[in-house]
DNA sequence: CTGAAAGCGCTTACAG
DNA sequence: CTGAAAGCGCTTACAG
């Protein structure tokens, strides 16, 4: 068979697919109990008061030079880490911030998610990521985990089903960030322009000499799918196209997903001469379906992706694409929460909406 | 240009991809300084002790029903959540454990992440990922900041230029298990049987009429690496072939790699017959070099890659693998984690080593 | 059945 | 320049 039932599920397991155990227990580890060295410890070295050896250490206050290499070295002699925890609940900062995405699968977010956590590194934040599956019950879970003191801010590409929930966390204090669906105008969002994405490749695809367009679209309450066929259908309009769209009840992000509704579409549309996919792995659908129909891409029918993903480069035939930033969106997503986070709370920036534009990268498939 | 200089680095940024900023400051939020509710604010409303509360809400002794009554009233009143940060502090565990990968994208690990989340959510345990990217420096940061009071335990795929670090993590009381890279015979691990990977592959190959079979490998520091070219050395000397390697200086995980090195295998051995990929992308990049010879696959020449991806069944021409049980290992590894943290310190289950099998799955590509 | 107290590991006014 | 003390939000022996 082609591809498995469970190609973005949870249980993944190839038919035919075995496993042994060669469970080898070398040798028997003697358990010590090693305590972590505490700052008490490191001042009882260093003959002072736990509270010069913080001073010290955080470079907090003066510290006479003498005292401070006294506590220098104790710390190093015994291999000092601050407890982070002991410090987020002293503090009420955690230096991290929550990152809650559908899948990093195949997807944009494993791109966007470099972003972030290049840009969170370099302002000394960590991340913390969740995976939602799109589930909203999942989703629910994540947050409330998230909440309970993990982070200081969480930015989320939501289900649009916790709307509420997410405007509590606001609410009691947590920085939210929307990042690819801006799902709440209440709540801060950092999203690419998808109206014009899905205008700007149908009237790139007339351009090339297309008349019959077919556009695999998704669920509309989520805003990218939703703005994507605003604007191809507002582009099909003003060029007197025929709308002709397909979906399924397939996982959306999926291979499968686009090879059906490819399929479709053909089947509905024999003179079909283009493909608009949303995301790129339905593109690999799209193509699949096509070549085993005997179709010559780009001659016969030409495809393209509104989310350029970095695979769309690496095919036998490359694939068109409309680019997001996807790792600017990212950086730009950790600057505006940490901003938030850090901001005097009499100063807070507030909302803010920050839309990307979207490019279009020509390659071998259209 | 057919493919970027950093298709795996930090600055992706496509050439003539430009954003524009349009931040739309909807509306000045008030902030309201919100403080979330604490087992003190419960105590309070409910008109009982703190420790009372505790007791109620985590079922840890007997409480007289009304009192719970009143309790979890007044907890839902307040949407009173408890303070992970301090739960942690005082009770010496977090029900997190980290996740060390060199990247998500595009890699086998990110199967293999579904698995341990999966897992660990289901023993009530939480996940926190950091990337490094291959990078030693990166990978003692993200070590150094996990250790200091993050997790309970470190699952890791490591560079194995940090193994003194590991080990004193492990001592200093975290539980550190190796994850698809057993660098550490000291430390546990969860691995698949890459030297039979390499070696069932050549000999499948050879039983197809191979007679030139060339490897595209790796670092041979890391394990799978070696693995595989050990396999593939034996496979190769039992048939009575001929040994033909090629590696490259570009990113390993990287498309570019494979189409590199297969233009250098095609380059230095006209009769070649087949190419063995180490991981998918590798494999993508050695099926567009062929492809763009002119040659044929799998008639004139044939693909496997020894790293099963998702990827290698969305394809034009849909690619043989090696496939290792990713799903089920992550899962195995979440599963030894956390049964080292919570065993008794007395009973600490010591070390084990676990060795999964590989299955080949055919495909178009041989 | 429930309260008072100690303590997890830190930071930070407050004195001196 | 440094110490003593309070407190972040919780849990858990110890009493009663």
């Amino acid at each position: 068979m082609l591809f498995d039932e469970q190609e973005n599920g949870q249980k993944h397991l190839e038919i035919g697919l075995h496993f042994i155990y060669n469970a080898v227990v070398y040798k028997r580890l003697r358990k010590k109990v090693y305590h972590m060295a505490t700052l008490k410890d490191v001042a009882k070295l260093a003959n002072v008061d736990v509270s010069t050896v913080s001073r010290a250490l955080n470079n907090t206050s003066y510290v006479h030079p003498d005292t401070k290499e006294r506590i220098y070295a104790a710390a190093k002699e015994l291999g000092y880490h601050p407890n982070v925890m002991a410090q987020a609940l002293r503090q009420g900062k955690r230096h991290t911030i929550g990152v809650v995405v559908p899948r990093l699968h195949m997807a944009i977010f494993s791109e966007i998610l470099q972003g972030i956590e290049q840009q969170a590194g370099e302002l000394g934040y960590g991340t913390l990521i969740c995976t939602t599956n799109d589930n909203p019950k999942t989703e629910k879970e994540c947050l409330n985990r998230l909440r309970s003191g993990f982070v200081d801010g969480i930015i989320i590409a939501a289900t649009g089903r916790n709307g509420r929930l997410l405007k509590d966390i606001q609410a009691s204090g947590i920085a939210v960030t929307q990042l690819v669906r801006r799902q709440e105008l209440e709540l801060s969002s950092v999203v690419a322009d998808y109206e014009a994405c899905g205008h700007d490749a149908v009237t790139y695809l007339h351009g090339k000499g297309c008349k019959e367009i077919g556009l695999i679209t998704g669920d509309l309450h989520l805003a990218p799918y939703k703005g994507r066929y605003d604007g191809y259908r507002r582009g099909v309009s003003e060029l007197g196209l025929e709308e002709i769209t397909s979906e399924s009840n397939r996982e959306v992000n999926s291979f499968r997903y686009g090879y059906d509704c490819a399929n479709q579409l053909l089947d509905e549309n024999p003179d079909l001469d283009a493909i608009m996919a949303s995301v790129d792995v339905q593109g690999l659908g799209a193509i699949r379906a096509a070549t085993e129909r005997g179709l010559r891409i780009p001659e016969d029918i030409k495809v393209i992706s509104l989310t350029g993903h970095r695979v769309g480069r690496m095919l036998e035939t490359t694939m068109t694409s409309m680019e997001m930033p996807a790792f600017e969106m990212g950086r730009s997503a950790a600057k505006m929460i940490i901003d938030d986070i850090e901001a005097d709370s009499k100063h807070k920036p507030g909302r803010r909406h920050l839309t990307f534009a979207t490019t279009l990268v020509e390659r071998e498939s259209t």
